[in-house]
DNA sequence: CGCGATTTTGATGTACATCAAATGGGGTGG
DNA sequence: CCACCCCATTTGATGTACATCAAAATCGCG
């Protein structure tokens, strides 16, 4: 368990950005913000497994953490959460136990809140269970489209749309640069890192090239063909 | 557009001890039943489709709707909704357009809200936020669940826990009917129709025996290994 | 009894996993 | 600054799960 620390003020204000506070006022801010406090993880820590009683829910606000279920046998990755992104926070409003495992993703620093004084919040403040609403309504969409696109996209095709979803275009030319390891962005689209290397290079032949973690795509609306 | 109805008394009493409304209290569940109706569709009627404008949300009262993606080339079902289950409502807080179309399969009864009524309703009532965000809860933490499920298990596997969970037990014997066609539970599983039937074919070693829709379970512990 | 729709069975193809080995790249210590 | 090592990635060979296509079989129902 690492230390817990106070939120700095800049923690807070990009809290306040995110999709979970970014709907409340001043005053509820405040009150959903003093519920948290600042959390430090490195590379490859748990933050809690599968079924493990679930006191805390959490924002990442630097690096990466994935959740995934299954045993170190056979894993499968439910969500890669970024910066800005929160995890367990439906265990506010139903559940005793987490649903998954989370692990962090190179170093990372979270805001951890207390489920129990959230919870208790809601009476006081029942906006702020609209704000975890809002929150749960973008996961619930992004995992329907991951399991659809799971079920009806092959391995390029998956690929090909997280490239035009996260590129920075210049006209019909774009370019992106991974903002982590090949190996986990295959496990966020379901493959193993074998067939993500294979699907990129399917993928040259739509002009997309590789460069380590630079990635450059010649022309947009070819890659939107495939 | 099939035409509206006032709810029956039965059906609003449905409606309260649905997931959605079930944590409202009196008042607040008559507020929100305010913004509903009761409409009726025949099967393989089509509710609406992918990126139209949204301006409903959905309560199964009586049958089954499927959700899904993708164009008649191409289909992938997300969700198969039983009576008690809502659908759309995250429109009330994100969004302008569905994200995925759904079709009513054998004649279904629905409860229609409409949406910008139920968010005209959230300042005054602001608790709801709280009602649809267990109900997002509930349906987050089931669309994860399968999404694992896709990438971990094999399709005998997945049809053995669907048999588990919806069976009813005696002792170490079990049994269930199905409550609607075999490709519609395919297609719940993420499987083509031949895929699931050769998966009951191959769970006939493990005990079970399937008769129509009539489907028997010699022992659930032996089940459970598979 | 017979018809259409659903399901099963068989044969084949494809996408992806898995295992094993070669390649490459970034950081460390010399 | 360079050599080396470790780990991520690529590449190749093979296996498996499931889709797809084409019948045959069965079910439900008039």
């Amino acid at each position: 368990m690492p230390r817990a620390l106070k939120l700095s003020s800049a923690q807070q204000a990009m809290l306040g950005g995110a999709l979970i506070a970014s709907s409340l006022d001043r005053h509820e801010q405040d009150a959903l913000l003093s519920c948290a406090v600042a959390v430090r993880y490195e590379p490859q820590d748990v933050l809690f497994r599968e079924h493990d009683k679930a006191r805390y829910f959490y924002c990442v606000l630097n690096g990466y953490v994935r959740l995934y279920r299954g045993s170190q046998d056979r894993e499968a990755d439910i969500s890669i959460c970024e910066p800005g992104d929160s995890f367990g926070e439906c265990l506010v409003l139903a559940g005793e136990g987490y649903n998954y495992s989370a692990q962090a993703m190179e170093h990372a620093i979270l805001a951890r809140f207390d489920i129990a004084q959230v919870k208790a919040l809601l009476d006081q403040r029942p906006r702020i269970g609209g704000a975890i609403a809002r929150s749960l309504s973008q996961h619930l969409l992004s995992t329907m489209e991951c399991l659809a696109r799971d079920r009806m996209q092959t391995s390029p095709q998956r690929v090909a749309h997280y490239l035009l979803a996260h590129c920075t275009n210049e006209g019909t030319r774009a370019s992106l640069r991974l903002p982590f390891q090949k190996s986990l962005l295959a496990r966020k689209l379901g493959l193993a890192p074998e067939a993500l290397s294979r699907a990129f290079s399917t993928l040259r032949t739509s002009g997309v090239s590789v460069c380590g973690r630079a990635i450059a795509i010649e022309d947009i609306n070819v890659l939107r063909q495939v």
